[in-house]
DNA sequence: GACTCATGTTACCATTGGTTACATTCTCTC
DNA sequence: GAGAGAATGTAACCAATGGTAACATGAGTC
C-alpha cells in the first residue's frame, strides 16, 4: 500500500506485473473463470492494454505466470507445514492436504487458474507444469518417508498416490466449482472437505493391501 | 452415415444441431479445452457461423448442451449398468465410478465439457445443472442402499459421498487433463486410474468409522 | 399454387487479443 | 548534470470472433 503511492500518478506504473496478476486473481475468485479481459484489467490498472504486453508475452502467459507463482507458493507452504509438523512421517503426510485445501480457501482465484484444465503444450507454461511436477514430488516423497519409517506398506505406492492426490484435488475442484452443495446443504463446505480429506487418507492408511494390490 | 448423406448437397442441413455438437466433441478432444471457434464449427458442417445460432443461442448453450447430453447419458449408462449388476448393494455402488471411468475414456470430449469449471449461473446451464445433480443423486441413493443393506455403516453418509466423488472426479480430471503421467510413468494410465477409483472405495468401505466421525 | 414456418445466407457491428511506431521516463555512465 | 539507451507506456491499427438483423430459400399444409 504505502509503496504503491509513491508513484501512483506517474507515467510508468512501477509494479504492473504484479498489479495486473492480482487484478486477474481477483476477477477470476469472484467470476469463478479466467473470463477477464486483458483490456479491462489494463483499465482497472490505470493502463493501456498494450503496456500489459512490456510484461507478459499474452494473455495466455499472464495465466501461466498465475499459475506458476501459485504452485510456488504452494510448494513454500508445505515445506513450511512440514517444518512445523516435525519429524512424525505421517504428520508430514498428513499436513500437505491441509495445506492445499487452507492455500485454496485463502487464494480461490489463484487456484482456478492453478486447476485450468489442460495448459496449452508450448513454452507458456513450462515453468508452471515445472513448479507443479515440484509440489507433487513433494507428495510422493512423503509418502515415500511414511514406507520407509513403517507407518504405510511397503510396495510401489503409485495407487496411493494417486488415492491421495485424486480425492484432495477432486474434492478441491468441487468445491471451487460449486458442485458440493448439491451433495450437503452448503453449510460449511470447507469443513467438510477438509474433514473429508483427512478421514480419507486415514482410510488408505488403515486399509493395509487393498491400495497395494497387483497392478 | 447414410442418413446424413441423405440430404448433403441441400440448401437444409438437416441435423445441424447434432452434428455441431458432434464436431465440438471431436474439437475438444483433439484440443483438450473447449477452445473452438464458432466459424470454424459451421465451416466444417459446410454451413455459415450464423446459422448455428438458429439451433443455440451462444456458443456457451451449446457447451451446455453437450454438458447436459452428456450427464443424461452417463445416468442412463449408470442406470443400465446397476441393471447388469443385479441385487448386490455395494456392486451396484462400484459399477457407478466404473460406468463415470468409462464413458470418460469413450468421450474425452464431451467429459471436458461436463468438467467445465464453474458454468455461467444463468439459465443456460440449468438443464445440465439439472442432469448432473441427477447423476450425483443416483450415487447418493445407492449409498443410502449399501447402508440400509448393512454393507456400509449407518450414520450421516456426507463424507463418504464426498470422499467417493472427490476421488473419482478428481483421477478423472487429473488423467483428462494429462497430470497422471507425472506420477506414473504415463503406461496404461486408464488401467492405473480405476484400479486406484475402486481400491479406494475398497478402502472406504473397510476403513469402518473413519469416515463417519463427528462431523 | 399460395401461405407459412423453419432454416440458412449476407452484411454488419462492437469487442478482443495482438502488433507496430512513436513518446516518455528512468537509470547509468561519463 | 548531461546525454545515451533501456524500460515502459500510448496511440493507431489489424484480423478474427461472437452476436444480430434483414433477406433468401426450402419443405410442408391447406
Amino acid at each position: 500500500m504505502a509503496e504503491a503511492k509513491r508513484k501512483q500518478a506517474d507515467y510508468h506504473h512501477g509494479r504492473l506485473a504484479e498489479t495486473l496478476m492480482a487484478l486477474a486473481v481477483k476477477r477470476i475468485a469472484r467470476e469463478g473463470a479466467p473470463a477477464f479481459t486483458l483490456r479491462e484489467l489494463a483499465a482497472e490498472a490505470g493502463v493501456t492494454h498494450a503496456a500489459t504486453y512490456r510484461h507478459f508475452a499474452s494473455r495466455e502467459a499472464l495465466l501461466a505466470a498465475i499459475a506458476a507463482a501459485g504452485y510456488r507458493e504452494l510448494r513454500e507452504r508445505e515445506e513450511a507445514a512440514q517444518r512445523v509438523a516435525g519429524d512424525d512421517p505421517w504428520a508430514r503426510l498428513l499436513v500437505l492436504p491441509e495445506t492445499y485445501l487452507a492455500f485454496m480457501a485463502d487464494a480461490p482465484g489463484t487456484f482456478h487458474v492453478m486447476l485450468g484444465h489442460r495448459w496449452a503444450d508450448d513454452d507458456t507454461y513450462a515453468e508452471a507444469r515445472a513448479a507443479r511436477a515440484e509440489s507433487y514430488a513433494l507428495l510422493e516423497a512423503t509418502a515415500v518417508e511414511c514406507q520407509n519409517a513403517g507407518v504405510l506398506p511397503e510396495g510401489d505406492p503409485a495407487r496411493l498416490i494417486a488415492a491421495m492426490l485424486g480425492v484432495t484435488h477432486g474434492l478441491a475442484s468441487l468445491w471451487l466449482s460449486g458442485q458440493l452443495g448439491v451433495v450437503a446443504g452448503g453449510a460449511e463446505m470447507n469443513g467438510l472437505v477438509r474433514e473429508t480429506v483427512r478421514a480419507s487418507f486415514e482410510a488408505f492408511r488403515a486399509s493395509d493391501g487393498i491400495l497395494w494390490g497387483s497392478a
